[in-house]
RNA sequence: UGGGCUGUCGCCAAGCGGUAAGGCACCAGACUUUGACUCUGGCAUUCGUAGGUUCAAAUCCUGCCAGCCCAG
């Protein structure tokens, strides 16, 4: 009998994933994560689940990497001027990264998983990451870094259901996990106080107050630090103007941050880092549509491979300036073809889009 | 000190005798397993001030105050 592993949150997903699995006949085990002080009570929440369904479950203690791999580079990425993107890293390197080995190295022979996202072998035997069949809870975005020969390994049983779906399959099946409210914000910083929480945690290299200025280069306020700003922003700049104010870009070498109108914040152009490539990496231009952060739809491009793991992005039409750090993510159709970085954007393209 | 102009929400700004538009900012919700975006709602019983004329004034008249500009 095929043997898997359930990374259980202590939530309903993971806890009907953990029924599905157990269905589709695997021989199951549940594992909890703690990632971080307080993850106990999670663990207990699914400790009861496992008990219901009857299979066991141990946790996993991966505290150290969870803030080495996660949060660091989330404060570092903002102190460096740009706006990571900690739950792509999360996924990479925690759920579906140290734990994927370790359930590799421990006998399993899946990892299954809560995430809404469809990981489907083609007939070409390879296993593609696709997006799930609710468009709404779609998570494909936040595993891109998931390439076929690690995603072969992977289990999404929730990947063709609503949401709705599964909490009516929970509570049919008296699986109350917690009534919880939907997950949201950065699970490690609970009160949403991300700036706070990068002050505590790096108070000497804190980026002090500067200047706002505008895309001619005059100073036309004062802002907070540049922690406090990402591109794209509107809301919290304190600067009252004729129109609805962006930030469309940040230097945090000179600690400004550069506000201007909504149609100075658009763009055609955008460079990728680091990019995964799920199909055989190309060496000419693909068309591609690029989702350029979470919650948005893609818009249609061309890629043009350029240097190691690096691409550049044309979009078909202006779109709003993506946030250096945020994942850019390829997808043809519902398939992901792969995913990179966002790279700061030249100064000639702010130039050249005024 | 003469001459001119201006004074409407924190900021910008409609209004021109008929009972205070709008934008920005701000606040509150919604949305959301990142940051953001977006959406909805809230936000001047009052128009520098004191009087006057009118059924009715932010809108007309007068005094005063403040700011700006030009003369000197």
């Amino acid at each position: 009998m095929m043997r898997a592993l359930i990374a259980m949150s202590g939530g309903v997903d993971s806890a009907v994933a953990a029924m599905l699995a157990m269905e589709s006949g695997y021989e199951c085990e549940g594992v909890t994560l703690l990632l971080r002080e307080g993850g106990e009570r999670d663990a207990l929440s699914a400790a009861h689940t496992c008990a219901a369904l009857g299979i066991p479950h141990r946790t996993f203690e991966l505290t150290c990497e969870f803030s080495r791999h996660v949060v660091r580079p989330f404060i570092d990425g903002y102190l460096s001027g740009v706006t990571p993107n900690p739950c792509v890293e999360c996924n990479r390197n925690i759920k579906l990264g140290a734990l994927l080995d370790y359930a590799v190295s421990s006998g399993f022979d899946r990892l299954v998983t809560g995430h809404y996202a469809v990981s489907e072998s083609g007939s070409d035997g390879i296993t593609r990451l696709k997006k799930a069949a609710d468009t709404k809870k779609d998570q494909s975005y936040v595993l891109y870094t998931l390439p076929p020969e690690k995603l072969k390994r992977v289990m999404f049983p929730l990947g063709a259901m609503t949401k709705n779906a599964v909490r009516a399959l929970a509570a049919q099946h008296g699986l109350m996990a917690r009534a919880s409210a939907e997950s949201q914000d950065i699970c490690f910083i609970p009160d949403g106080d991300y700036a706070g929480f990068i002050a505590k945690n790096a108070s000497d290299t804190l980026p002090p107050p500067g200047d706002f200025i505008d895309t001619g280069g005059r100073v036309i306020g004062r802002h907070d630090g540049h922690i406090h700003y990402t591109v794209g922003q509107r809301r919290g700049l304190g600067v009252s103007a004729a129109s609805r104010l962006y930030v469309i870009d940040k230097d945090a070498i000179l600690n400004t941050v550069t506000l201007g109108s909504e149609s100075e914040l658009l763009t055609r152009h955008a460079l990728v880092k680091d990019i995964i490539w799920h199909i055989e990496p190309p060496r000419a231009p693909v068309e591609a549509a690029v989702r350029p952060r979470y919650h948005a739809c893609e818009y249609p491009a061309v890629i043009t491979p350029c240097g190691p793991g690096g691409a550049q992005v044309a979009f078909a039409e202006p779109v709003r300036r993506p946030a250096p750090g945020q994942a850019a993510v390829f997808y043809l159709g519902d398939t992901v073809l792969g995913g990179g970085t966002f790279d700061r954007a030249p100064r000639v393209q702010l130039e050249e889009s005024q």
